[in-house]
DNA sequence: CTCCTATATGAATGTGTGTTCATATATAGA
DNA sequence: TCTATATATGAACACACATTCATATAGGAG
């Protein structure tokens, strides 16, 4: 855990400086865990899907070439991270996007990955 | 895999437009590789100090309070994933961050849990 | 050359997670 | 009430992954 070399290209000031201002260790386990929605091909393309059209979870099935429950139990982690919201109708629930930051999220990581939008 | 309901709140034509644009399963895994990156504590913190300063890895895992070993190996993901770039000088190795785009990321994502940045 | 230090790496281990299978719940229709 | 359909859920399984430990590599100092 504990290592001799303290390089020192950066003062002491300055390494309080950036201890100072390092978010919390509950920041960074929700920022860990909003993007470890987005590490899962599966919830990709469902959120794909969802920011074309609300669909009911028989056709995000059909669509993404999943099993029923497969999208149930993607769907209740989207919900429970808050980027997706239902709307019952009789036996159907539809789902639709809440979060329409996701876009831009998409566009960065395009970039980066060197795919264009 | 098959569930009968369709349930039609589109029609075929956007069902097909929808199937025509999804991204290729290799720019869907790509993505979800990019943000399973992002996906973990320890990563991030390392990122947040990089993004602060140049450090080489015995000053990281002090900062970060993790073994020298599992910052090198983290290192690596980090490297491979081109998120970081390093510097040799003697034994001494300097990583420091490669893509600029981490910040917005960080932004959206602050945003989205209900911290701000 | 030899020792020490900085970093990297491979194996082992424990933990987390996505899918499947079976089943439960809920609602509509007959 | 009985049946059929849409969705949700829990258990089990297989796989991925983060850390640790031990060790390898590599460069500088003596």
């Amino acid at each position: 855990m504990i290592d001799k070399c303290l390089c020192k290209l950066i003062s002491e000031e300055e390494i309080d400086k950036i201890l100072g201002q390092l978010p919390t260790d509950d920041t960074i386990a929700k920022l860990a865990e909003f993007f470890k929605v987005f590490g899962d091909p599966s919830r990709l393309k469902l959120l794909y899907f969802l920011s074309r059209s609300e669909l009911c979870v028989a056709d995000l099935a059909s669509l993404a070439k999943m099993g029923q429950s497969a999208v149930s139990h993607q769907l209740k982690t989207l919900r429970l991270s808050r980027f997706v919201k239902t709307r019952k109708e009789g036996t159907v629930v539809y789902y639709s996007l809440e979060d329409m930051h996701i876009q831009s999220l998409f566009d960065v990581a395009l970039e980066h990955i060197g795919e264009e939008a």
